[in-house]
DNA sequence: AATGCATATTGACATTTTTCGATATAGCGA
DNA sequence: TCGCTATATCGAAAAATGTCAATATGCATT
């Protein structure tokens, strides 16, 4: 975990949210007909829908997050489903309370 | 403590490395003759020197940190001495356990 | 009042980020 | 194999950020 790369990713209000959002997948995504939002992850359209932004523009988004090691993608069939890295969120926190 | 400001203030380098600094103030800084790094704060001529940009670009960078509640200043004669806001850095870490 | 110093603010330009539409890629079903 | 769907990537335009030199402001001393 890299605390500037994490924060450069999340210093945006749509990626901050989105991370947010996948905190409880089932309050904010509808369901999947297939992969479950908590287990698998959500797909990249319907966190489309929620933040509002082009196609493009939040894949970038999802996959700059990615990069930052805050989410981990899942592919399966045509679908990308994305979900938090819980492991690694907590990593930063921690590093946060040590080196801020 | 707003998240995303915060987040925002700490997505460059060097204002990450600014706050970081001020934790041992007299670690990274010079002692002053007119106020104690560790008590008052650090001058903004000392914390420029340590990054190594221009005055005026310290300057604006020490007002945005400032602005998201993570350093206070004061104002002492003709200088202002720069310091952390433990409390609402505390509260920020604090947030983020619960929100991010 | 005039000068000198530390800091803040302004105006300008370069770089980065935001955001989109268009296009590419990959898997699935007909 | 041919489309169709979902996602990724590319290229470009607009907006925001980074950064500086110049200038303004405020305090202290002459």
């Amino acid at each position: 975990m890299n605390i500037l790369e994490a924060f450069k990713a999340l210093s945006n209000q749509t990626r901050l949210s989105i991370l947010q959002n996948l905190r409880e997948p089932e309050k904010h995504f509808p369901p999947q007909d297939e992969g479950d939002v908590t287990i698998d992850g959500v797909c990249v359209g319907s966190i489309q829908e929620g933040v509002g932004l082009s196609q493009s523009t939040t894949s970038t988004y999802l996959a700059s997050l990615q990069r930052a090691g805050l989410v981990t993608s899942k592919r399966m069939g045509g679908w990308t489903y994305y979900k938090r890295n819980e492991a690694n969120i907590k990593k930063l926190i921690e590093l946060l309370g040590k080196e801020l």
